[in-house]
DNA sequence: CAAGCTTGTAAGCGCCTGCTTACAAGCTAC
DNA sequence: GTAGCTTGTAAGCAGGCGCTTACAAGCTTG
């Protein structure tokens, strides 16, 4: 059994709104979201959240950093992305912040510093994967893409999509993207 | 001479408001617009909004339909789509609706439905571009791809597209894209 | 020139936002 | 057992939001 009947758990209430907090910046963003939605879906009183965490976009910075992004070989890590983006989010909580960012787009600079970053991040990794000049190009153009299907995926939620074969969509996009990166390999 | 002496012009003013508002809605999304912003940005009371447009909603709806999509043979549609995201956006305002929909990415409905509108469209008519089975998937990702170059070249302004030649990324996308949709063209 | 409509203005309403404060309730150490 | 800290609660503050109202200023028609 897990221990249900713990009260007055500092540390158990500061994880429930983190997780709270990361669902629904996912499912909807940093505006849409507000600290009493926040605060109800913890089951946890609105003035905890400012105790433990500061203020609004302090647990923004945390719902987002804790960012996993796995140590994986770069010539698979394209792969591994429409695996995540692809597999349904009911299965638990996956990749999500992906989805945040790109739910997130306003002038919020704390927002727009994580996602920065992140950006950065996969780039480098992605651009390792080319011998050519322009590496860094075509780098960014293969994470655009990533984002795009995230987006018409996820927040967009078009039809196709919803529908595809990660399978299917996987022999797609693989073959084209090796256009621009052709060390990337097929999923193991 | 332009008439500048005009006062008291109703359809001047709504112009003005609709101006204001479509460039403001593609800056920073429909959230983090307020009317008040509008009516300052067209030099106007803000109650004029209200009057000549109903509400927020109804005026952020007036300002993303004027699509212009225009009737481009399906095959040069996406050259010419990658020309109107690569060009600086200051050369005049350029098809901002795609950036105002990216921007906008919250639970809004109306802006939800623009974007549903306005995605089905350019599907059908780039799933025209191939014989296979499942040209609505093909032409899905590859709209996608438009969809993420956009994000990160107009919302997250990252590095490497800022100073992209579009040439450049033309000549690196279409063949990628051909892989999907076989009968894209090169542009004229 | 005055009636009557249209266009523009100033003020403010009710609501929601992020955040704070004052205080009650529980736990731990002596 | 009670002092003193920590955890949780209720209420509310100031400010911004979309939107409305009451009214002044201008134009058009007899």
């Amino acid at each position: 059994m897990t221990e249900e009947i713990r009260r007055r758990d500092a540390a158990a209430t500061r994880q429930t709104l983190l997780t709270a907090a990361t669902e629904l910046f996912a499912e909807r963003g940093y505006d849409r979201t507000t600290v009493r939605d926040i605060a109800t879906r913890a089951g946890v009183n609105q003035a905890l959240l400012f105790r433990y965490f500061g203020s609004k976009e302090a647990l923004f910075v945390e719902a987002t950093s804790d960012t996993s992004l796995r140590e994986t070989e770069p010539s698979l890590l394209l792969a591994e992305m429409l695996e995540h983006l692809l597999t349904p989010v009911s299965s638990g909580h996956r990749d999500q912040v992906l989805t945040t960012l790109l739910r997130t787009l306003g002038t919020d600079e704390e927002a727009a510093a994580v996602r920065r970053r992140l950006t950065t991040r996969y780039m480098a990794a992605l651009a390792t994967l080319t011998d050519e000049p322009d590496a860094d190009l075509r780098a960014e153009l293969v994470l655009a893409w990533v984002f795009g299907i995230s987006f018409m995926r996820g927040v967009s939620a078009t039809p196709p999509f919803a529908n595809a074969d990660p399978d299917t969509v996987r022999e797609l996009v693989l073959p084209a993207a090796r256009q621009l990166l052709e060390k990337i390999a097929d999923a193991t």
